[in-house]
DNA sequence: CTGCAACTTGAAGTTCACTTCAACTCAAGG
DNA sequence: CCTTGAGTTGAAGTGAACTTCAAGTTGCAG
């Protein structure tokens, strides 16, 4: 059991064939092929599903996955190194949003004292209604100050 | 000004006019109309608006937020107890969210030593493989112990 | 060697959350 | 009044991320 098939690397990953072709297709994972044309996956890519579906938890999109999956080696294993780099990239995503999350319930808790939650001029939030210059949407949460 | 314009709610709450058709086409925002059949928003609805919003950050559905927001008051204007308790079921769910990205974020950061990143496997987190048992898919993730 | 589950393909279908379009009407400042 | 930007509709289109289908092929246990 060297390499895994398509309903082996799916079992493993919990995403479906269907899915895994689907990566495929679209750049995100690969396989070599058996003589009769079969799809079979070297152990590391279920390290790649598994990148895939992490990130795409933190929002992330397919394409941009494919972005970050680009900086993995072509022709070789990726080394614990490689996959540290990229992980140590994605934990800062991960952060990030994170973050993003917390104001966002830190806001929501504000805003349950007030019954406000209109987000872009909510007086406890946004004193004076400094916000306008800002451009559109709930500036507060996407482009904090400081 | 009493009430808004499709174009004011469209500004201040930074969503498009069609997606504001679009929402109340799915029952999600209301609107009065001019004698002409022009929409009309209380100023309320501004706060339905940026709940719907804060909502798709926390990852649910607008089907899932319409069953939310049904438990709005149908004939008075909402309420800050109204809202409140809202708010209040949400940030329960967003904080459940939050909860999930800082456990991914742990397992990368602990996947970073390993380099692992398999999640259903991993010994460092599945120390015997005791996890096949649960079902598929990233179990330590999904649905963790205690 | 046979049988059958698992695999292959390309094309089309699905769901979600909107956006775009065309043709038309309304609201309001000068 | 007239102009013009903003609003109206239903229908169709978009893009992301898959799934389903049909018709055929492969791999391996017995």
């Amino acid at each position: 059991m060297e390499l895994l098939t398509i309903g082996d690397l799916a079992a493993r990953s919990g995403v479906a064939p269907s899915a895994l072709r689907f990566y495929e297709r679209e750049g995100l994972i690969r396989s070599t092929r058996t003589t009769g044309n079969q799809r079979r996956y070297e152990r590391h890519e279920l390290r790649r599903v598994a990148f895939i579906r992490i990130a795409q938890q933190v929002g992330v999109s397919l394409g941009e996955i494919r972005g970050a999956l680009a900086g993995l080696p072509e022709n070789r294993t990726p080394t614990k190194a490689d996959w540290a780099r990229l992980s140590a990239r994605w934990r800062r995503k991960l952060e990030d949003r994170i973050t993003l999350m917390e104001r966002l319930r830190d806001q929501l808790t504000g805003c349950i004292g007030c019954g406000c939650l209109s987000l872009q001029r909510c007086t406890l939030i946004n004193p004076g209604d400094r916000l306008a210059e800002r451009g559109e949407g709930p500036q507060m949460l996407i482009n904090p100050p400081a």
